[in-house]
Parts: C-alpha cells; structure tokens; sequence
DNA sequence: CTGAAAGCGCTAACAC
DNA sequence: GTGTTAGCGCTTTCAG
C-alpha cells in the first residue's frame, strides 16, 4: 500500500479532500462552520465525509489550536458515596460547558496522584481538580504548592475540593465545606436530645477533615459546659468497616455511652450494623448519627440523621469556578454551608 | 513578545533546546529514554528541563505517534453503585495498562451517548467501554452495530458491558452477566423456603437486563409447577424510588405475598425503607431478595439475601479484553456467573 | 553523538 | 470561493 487512507487508522482530512475533489483548507472550512463555501462544494465534501466516515481527529485539532478542552478529576475511590456525587456533578458541569473529563482514582497513592497531575500537565488539562481530604502537613502543602505552580505556568489550574487550603497566594481554587461547624450543628442537636456520654467514631487523627469534624464534637461539647470523656474517642479511617469494627472494640470495652456520632455515613452504616449484631436497638438504647448525608443514610435502619454536604454541587462549582478563571481574577476560596438532617436514629434520653 | 517562551502557555521543547544550546531532536532524545547521547549534554538539558519545569505536550505527541493511549467509559449515571463499582475496575485496570480514562455520564439520554461516542472517535480512544442495560430493540442494534463499525474502522473498539450483543460479525467485545440465572437462582431459594407469592419489583418492561432478571423468576416459579399471579409482577425501574414507590402501590393494593424481590438491591432499599413505614418486620411478616449485591447490600437491616455481581471484575476484564484484542482475533462474547449470597432477609414460612 | 529536515493531521493567514 | 503555504509541538529518518 502507497499511502494510509482507508486502513485501520481512519481517514484523514486529505483523503475526504482528494476524494471530493478539493483542498484540504476547503474540507476544514466546511467543516468548521462559518464560512464561505459554495454549496456545490460543500455538498460534495459532505458526502465524502459521509461516505469515508471521516472526524477529524481531535489531538490534531488540539496541536493547531482548537481542540476540546479538558479537565481532570483526581480522587481517591470513585466507589465512595460522596465521590461518586462530586464526580457526577464535575463531570456534568464539565460536558455543560464542552469539556471532557478524564478520572483518576489513586487508590490513596500519594506518588500516583504525583503522577497523574504530571500526565495532566502534558495533555494540557484546562483544569486538574484534587479531590478528597488528607493530613494537613507543611510537606503537603510545599508539594502541592508547587503543583499549583506548575499547573498555573501551564495555564492551567489546580482546584481544590474538600482540601486543606494552602494559605494566601498559591495559584489556586479551594472548595471547602465546613466540616467542624456541621459536626458542632450535629453534636449539639445530640445533647440537646440529653445525651452526655457520646461515642465519636472518628477517622485518621492526622486527616484534616477528620480533625474538622472531631473539633465540631468537642466544640459543642466545650459550649454546654461539657467536658467528653477522652475514652469515648475512638479513631480509624472513613470506610464502612472502620465502623464496624470501632463499634465493636467500644462494645467489647464496655464503653458507656448512650450515643454515636460516627464522622461518616459509611462509618455509621457499619456501626449500626454492628450494633444491630449486638442486639442493640437503635435509637431505643443507643442513638446513632452520621455525616455526608449520602443518598442510602435514609434507607438505614433507623433513618439516618446526619449532616448534610451539597457534594455534587461541590463538583459543579469546582469546574464552574476553575473555568472561570481569569489569569488577572484573584484566587477564590468558598466555603460552602451543611445543615443537620432531623430522621429517626437519634432519641431523647428518657431515664 | 517575539515569540513564546515562559508564558501561560507553558514552554516548548525548543525553548528547552535553546536554553541547553542544543537541537529540539537532542532535547527530544535524552526525554525519550533509551537513544545516544553524551552525559555532558544529557545533563545540560536535563537541567533546563527542570528550570523551565517543561513536560512535553502529549497531544503533539500524540499526533506524532507517541501519545499515551486513552480509552472512554460511557455510563448513565456514576452515582449508582454498580456502575461505580464498574468505573473502578475500568479505571484500574486501565492504568495498570498505561491508559489514560475518560468517563461521560449520558444521564440516560441516547442523543447524548451518541454524541460522547463521536467525541471519543474524534479523540482516537483505544476503546469505548458502554455500559448498563437498554431496550434490546433492531433500531439499537442497527445504531450499535454502526458504531461499531465506524469505531472498528477507526482502529478503535466498542465493548458492551451489561447490553444485550448485537448478533454475529459485529466488531464489538462483549461482557454479559447471567442475569435471568442470578434470579433462577434466587428465587428458587425464596421458594424453597416455602413462599408460594413473591412479589416481583421489576424495572422498565423493555429493559434488557430488567427482563432477564424477571425471566429467571419466571422460570423458577415453573420449575416448580408454579405459576406466578400476573398481579405479582410490577414494573418501575432500577431506582431506589421505584422500589418505594412500587412497594407502598402494593401494600395500599393489599396485594397479598410474603416475600418479595426486587428487580435491583437499590429497589430492595426503598422497598425495605416502604414496609418499615408500614411498620411490617422484614423478614417476620415478609421476606425481601435484591439483586447486585452492592457494598450497601449488607448494613441494611436485616443485611440483603441478594445475588452477586461481579461488577468490578467486570469492568477489568471490558478493558483487558478490549485492549487485547488485535485487528484479527475473533470478536469475544464473556459470560460472568453470579451466586446468590444469602444473609437475613429471608425467613422460611412458618404457617 | 547531534543537527537539519520531513512529517503527523489539522487550521489559519495569505494569495488569486 | 478556493488553493497554497505556514505553522502547532513533537518525533524520526537521514546525514554528518
């Protein structure tokens, strides 16, 4: 064979063009829109295209100038509940507004997440958006400084989601919730109820949503003159099992506590099941509460109260604040509002 | 500005080259890897890499001949546990194999598949991985079988994941999982222990997996010399919703059963969340099967008779297969098995 | 070992 | 209106 034309590659630009008799500079015209054509022309270059089942190829594209722009989303498990719904409302807000979304999941892999915001910065994402808490330690900051930097350099950007922030200055979009009011919303809702011994199911002691949320719980305690008892403070990560088994360790220990506040919805899920393992009623002996307001908290049973965050907006402003972005605009840092959702897992102390 | 250098825009290799006072080939070469060149210059232009924070464009790359492979997963919705559970295995398993992931949620919309679809040809992706259920009409199987064609002739690939396949000769790799087997089996199980009215909450009547599923409980009803009352059968769809909704339909009906499976564990949940509001003890009054066995399957109470799927696997093996393929092998059809997992939602009858 | 030149597929001036 | 000529940023012969 002379030259590529029909093979497994696909058709390129040239071939429609040779095929309909024209240049390639015409095939690219009526294909990209406005401008003017004869229609004689541009009805035999369609027909080409038809008939060869020619796209142009988008990496080329990209080269000259005019390709899709795209945005990366870096987590750590797209299997998370609360993922899940970020991903969803980035990858909605970014095909609203003509991106495509590349995934990453680095399964907790401080060096693989390295190294896919490396991969992003050669494939010239518009925008590469790290999802997911973790310690909040001046290393962490340093290194994701510098990714900032070199993101910013590329004309890029880096977004932040449910991140510690990095102080003033760094070329970045930070998207928070708040983690340590929504706990505090939430303990006091509890205490209200008359509890005064409630067991706090908490996740990595250095992991700053974790910290947020755990401050929450001692800030509402502190407020009603309460002082919690260190025991009652258990800590493990955010998964379904940690639950699970912290729930059972304070079973076992015969901790006494006549609530749970556990720092996740999954946290929770395994609690109560552990619970439930016990022969324990929910909330009849023991109440229970959760955090993320995840979409299955409410076919728990009991119903699951919990903290509510708006996670897939939080995706959807991610990508609308990235984009929107100007190189003179200041770097923005929302904070976005959770509000306590009342179901039927917590109980007023009755003795 | 002359030219373009430390911009926004990033630097080029020519920048590094210039910088290094050597030729972009040579710059290019020491950043290739395993080529001749001296430790002298190999030095040198390493080091202006560095200070120019410079990564080579993957796009241009890519037009070169070099890119680093991508591959597109096409879902409804990545919020649904399944599906999540199916995008983790994808992506895993595509970044085991050095692939970049891209993700487009079509929200259910056909038009928009279709369109995601073009994209992905534009983008030269090794493969697009559909998945989830649908109609099996002749029109999707014309329209999928065309793009088939079109993505083979592109050197691309279509893997069908959880669709129906699209008969003999087309270019498509295609992963099922015995879905009408699952809820034989399951459904035999609920029998076996005595229920003579199961309810059954289905999904969409023309739904391809849906109907599967409902065959298998069918079949398990013959094979008893059942035959199941057409008023059991209701029709909704794969959602939690549904599940609610159609359970409270049948409760205010007063239909009369005493087991009931639905057509997904997402339907079990909302239908679980429906008989509690009915104040009805599950498995006491009536027994309740799902079909998935998502992670959530077990922390519901009473944890989820169910059947398994092995969705993450699944997913893996859409893209090792996909990417395994060459232009002569033939075209694979797998089958994965499921099991029912049996845990407390089911209760012998008693009377 | 290294540079010049050609080419990847496409677009965008610049002519006619 | 339409063809020709340069690029875009990178790799890869082809010569030295």
């Amino acid at each position: 064979m002379t030259r590529k034309s029909q093979d497994a590659n696909g058709s390129t630009i040239r071939d429609v063009a040779a095929r309909a008799g024209v240049s390639a500079s015409t095939v690219s015209r009526v294909l990209g829109g406005d401008y003017p054509v004869s229609t004689a022309t541009r009805t035999r270059v369609l027909r080409a295209v038809r008939e060869l089942d020619y796209v142009a190829d988008a990496r080329a594209k990209a080269v000259a100038g005019v390709g899709t722009p795209t945005l990366a989303f870096v987590l750590e498990d797209i299997t998370g509940p609360s993922f899940a719904l970020m991903a969803h409302g980035v990858e909605r807000e970014a095909t609203r507004l003509g991106h495509l979304c590349l995934v990453c999941s680095t399964e907790g892999d401080v060096q693989r997440e390295l190294d896919f915001i490396e991969t992003m910065r050669a494939q010239r994402t518009a925008a590469v958006i790290l999802v997911g808490g973790t310690a909040d330690t001046p290393e962490y900051r340093e290194r994701t400084r510098r990714i900032a930097d070199s993101l910013a350099s590329a004309g890029s950007r880096l977004v932040l989601c449910g991140r510690p922030p990095l102080g003033p200055g760094a070329p970045v979009t930070v998207i928070e919730y708040d983690n340590e009011g929504g706990a505090y919303a939430l303990v006091a809702h509890v205490l209200a109820q008359g509890h005064q011994r409630v067991l706090f199911l908490g996740g990595k002691p250095d992991h700053a949503t974790a910290q947020g949320r755990e401050r929450g719980y001692l800030a509402a305690h502190r407020a009603r003159g309460l002082d919690p008892d260190p025991e009652l403070l258990l800590h493990g990560d955010f998964t379904r099992d940690s639950g699970h088994r912290l729930m059972r360790l304070a079973l076992s220990k015969e901790l006494e506590f006549t609530a749970v506040v556990a720092a996740t919805d999954m946290v929770a899920a395994g609690a109560l099941t552990a619970l439930h393992e016990a022969g324990l009623d929910v909330p009849g002996d023991v109440s229970l509460a959760g955090y993320d307001d995840i979409p299955f908290a409410r076919d728990l049973y009991p119903a699951l109260t919990t903290v509510h965050v708006p996670y897939e907006e939080l995706g959807r402003l991610a990508v609308r604040t990235a984009l929107g972005r100007t190189a003179e605009s200041p770097d923005e840092h929302l904070l976005l509002g959770t509000h306590v959702v009342v179901r039927d897992s917590i109980a007023a102390v009755t003795s």
